[in-house]
DNA sequence: ACCTGAACACCGTTCAAGT
DNA sequence: ACCTGAACACCGTTCAAGT
């Protein structure tokens, strides 16, 4: 908007200009092109900052993971383990570009690092011998990216009405000679789609097969 | 390519050249108006079999859930849980744009709603209440959705050599002062970024605890 | 190093029109 | 119903140039 003069543009002005775009906006609706109007400068200014779109997706997604707090001490493991989790669920669903930011591009940068320095320290500290600590922090993490990915998904579409009614449509389409179970429940389906307890009632699950493996 | 004469499309044979395109090209490089050029057609003659973009999508992924098998008969439930879990994984590895299909646009569509009641119906001959098994059902499907679309993000990636090197040196920046259990244990978390092992691994925690849960 | 401006090769979708 | 053609309002990125 701004006629922004000479030297005033930073790779940081950058990222947070696109991320405040990115959450009015939604995922879908950023361009690289909108956050230089933003900024009040033409596209190519951006690529003094970033090699193209995908680095700057990268800036975003560690600018985020910035904001995650360290895992509380003191506590035995699996509510540690818990508290993580949780918090990048509250996270993704605070920020929900970090849902595709997280499941579009590999894990890199300073502050992606700490988060994963934290949740694999506190596995190491458990007792894990390192093959099992990689194996339950990749699990762990693709269980709250899939759960969560999911979670914001259903809730974006439920809050628009029109394809509210479709899905409704095709559901009561259904023949219930053929989908008998499904139709049956339905009704449990739709309020399983997110949540805070359907989110904690996978993580136990998990946390349950933890447990069961180390007394073991 | 070929100039088709009228009346010779169908919405079937608009999904399958779709379905070609976006396993040909990613699911980035496809668009529209590539399918319409492929069929020999203009861009606006695939807007009288579907609605708009979103629509197409809906009926590749329903075309693509077609392919899984049903649930194995005559096993322990665990098992079938497995055998399904596990056809939904190879099915995403044989058609990775399947990934983005499904957690970007709520489950519709004749052949989700099959694929649903296999699993579902398997859950509630296994005793589950209804409430436990929609719960079980969502979570089992959005470990399977996270963990796959991860394995195929970073097999895509690990295939680029430019962005490996640049993963490779971003690795190599982390201090191991700040990092040490990242440092420690990257060649495990190479290693377990994806693959049948770490796909089971999780899988196995999941049914761990179900059992668990179904013993008390 | 930092930024502009024009250009290239694209998008999805609307609208009016033709058969 | 089925499809065309022109148009609208966009994209990311390259390239040459200016300060």
């Amino acid at each position: 908007m701004a006629r922004t003069p000479r030297n005033t543009l930073s790779s940081d002005l950058v990222v947070r200009t696109a991320l405040e775009l990115m959450e009015a906006k939604g995922a879908d609706g950023f361009s690289l092109r909108g956050v230089a109007g933003e900024l009040g400068v033409g596209p190519m200014a951006l690529y003094t900052y970033f090699r193209n779109k995908d680095d700057l997706y990268d800036a975003i997604r560690d600018h985020l993971m910035g904001l995650m707090p360290p895992p509380p001490e003191g506590l035995p493991w699996p509510d540690q383990v818990r508290s993580v989790c949780r918090d990048l669920r509250v996270l993704m669903l605070q920020h929900p570009c970090l849902a595709q930011l997280l499941a579009s591009r590999p894990l890199s940068g300073h502050e992606t690092a700490r988060v994963a320095e934290g949740l694999l320290s506190v596995l190491r500290s458990a007792g894990f011998e390192p093959e099992i600590a990689a194996r339950t922090h990749t699990t762990l993490f693709t269980y709250v990216l899939g759960a969560t990915t999911w979670e914001i998904q259903m809730a974006a579409e439920q809050s628009d009405p029109d394809s509210l009614r479709r899905l409704r449509a095709s559901m009561e389409s259904l023949s219930s000679r053929d989908f008998p179970t499904v139709i049956e429940l339905a009704p449990e389906l739709a309020r399983t789609t997110g949540g805070e307890t359907q989110f904690d009632y996978g993580l136990d699950l998990l946390l349950a097969g933890l447990t069961v493996r180390t007394a073991s």
